[in-house]
DNA sequence: AAGAATTAGTTATTATTGCCAACTGTTGTG
DNA sequence: CACAACAGTTGGCAATAATAACTAATTCTT
């Protein structure tokens, strides 16, 4: 069995793995010289929503837990992309808004996703694309049905300065 | 927007990533009664492969680097699933080969997997099944050329008793 | 054929991650 | 009013995989 063969044997999930993996780091590169590190789906979120949302929602959203949302919130706080907000009417709530800084930047994260998104797609008829999104999200829901293991994922941007082969 | 459009707005990576998450959960959960972590894909390559191969042809095909490599093979190796030869033909290479141990569990593994990409495609024609295998090799050869950061991407399971939302 | 460069594998070190458990303060429910 | 449920927070931790520096074996160079 040559190599190529032997990849199509792998299983399944190695495969969106490492397509992710792909991407993620494309897109780390492309918006390298902001100060975000990732989490740009933090930002999107709210962007998308286009009102303040509580933690807890953005973290079942992106499948986060809460204990880790609230380090990434307090991080992109402190960069200003964010500001938590006491909501009055549930005082155990903080809503997330984003600051006039994240407007700013949202331009270009979403411009750079739409290309990344044509790069991957390139070659691929709009049908074919249609029917892909379809059978993305079929898989998902019929994965989301199976009994699972708690599974960590995490995706690291690393340092910069580290070789490339 | 509500959350399914918001959803379909995100980068696209993040869907990859996400299923690849919910693919080994679910994979872990069904081989939980191997002592093996995971690492099916080392046991898998050998067994395609047919024949001993050295551990940095391994990383390279899993795309790990070769100082993990090292544990990976140590773990395997100290629960006899694989065991190191050195190659007489370059005394530099430890040649991997699979355990009678190993080609026992094999057979699980397999139809293990073949059974959960079965769930995960349920309700989509062959055709359309055939389509996405296109278009998924297809992202996966655009994005390769595109620049990256490094990225780090580790699936970790995690140990038992934990609770389960 | 000697020395330099390359390669496979190993080890040690390190940074990072994101989970769980335990806690505070707030709200809802009986 | 007590008790459960919930949002958010903090500390501690286990796991991971990357880099760098090393050894031993091989190949390339001159």
């Amino acid at each position: 069995m040559n190599d190529r063969d032997i990849y199509r044997q792998m299983p399944l999930g190695r495969h969106f793995a490492q397509i992710g993996k792909l991407y993620f780091g494309a897109l780390s590169r492309a918006l390298d010289h902001m100060d975000l590190d990732r989490y740009y789906s933090i930002l999107i979120l709210l962007d998308k929503s286009g009102k303040p949302i509580n933690q807890q929602y953005i973290a079942n959203f992106l499948q986060i837990d809460k204990a880790t949302m609230v380090r990434v919130i307090d991080q992109l706080e402190k960069q200003e992309y964010i500001t938590r907000i006491s909501n009055p009417e549930d005082r155990r709530e903080h809503l997330i808004k984003l600051t006039p800084k994240a407007a700013l930047v949202l331009p270009e994260i979403h411009a750079t996703i739409q290309k990344l998104n044509a790069v991957a797609f390139e070659g691929i008829s709009s049908e074919q694309r249609e029917n892909f999104g379809f059978v993305l999200e079929t898989i998902w829901h019929n994965l989301a049905k199976e009994p699972t293991m708690p599974i960590i994922l995490s995706y690291k941007k690393h340092r910069l300065g580290s070789k490339q082969e």
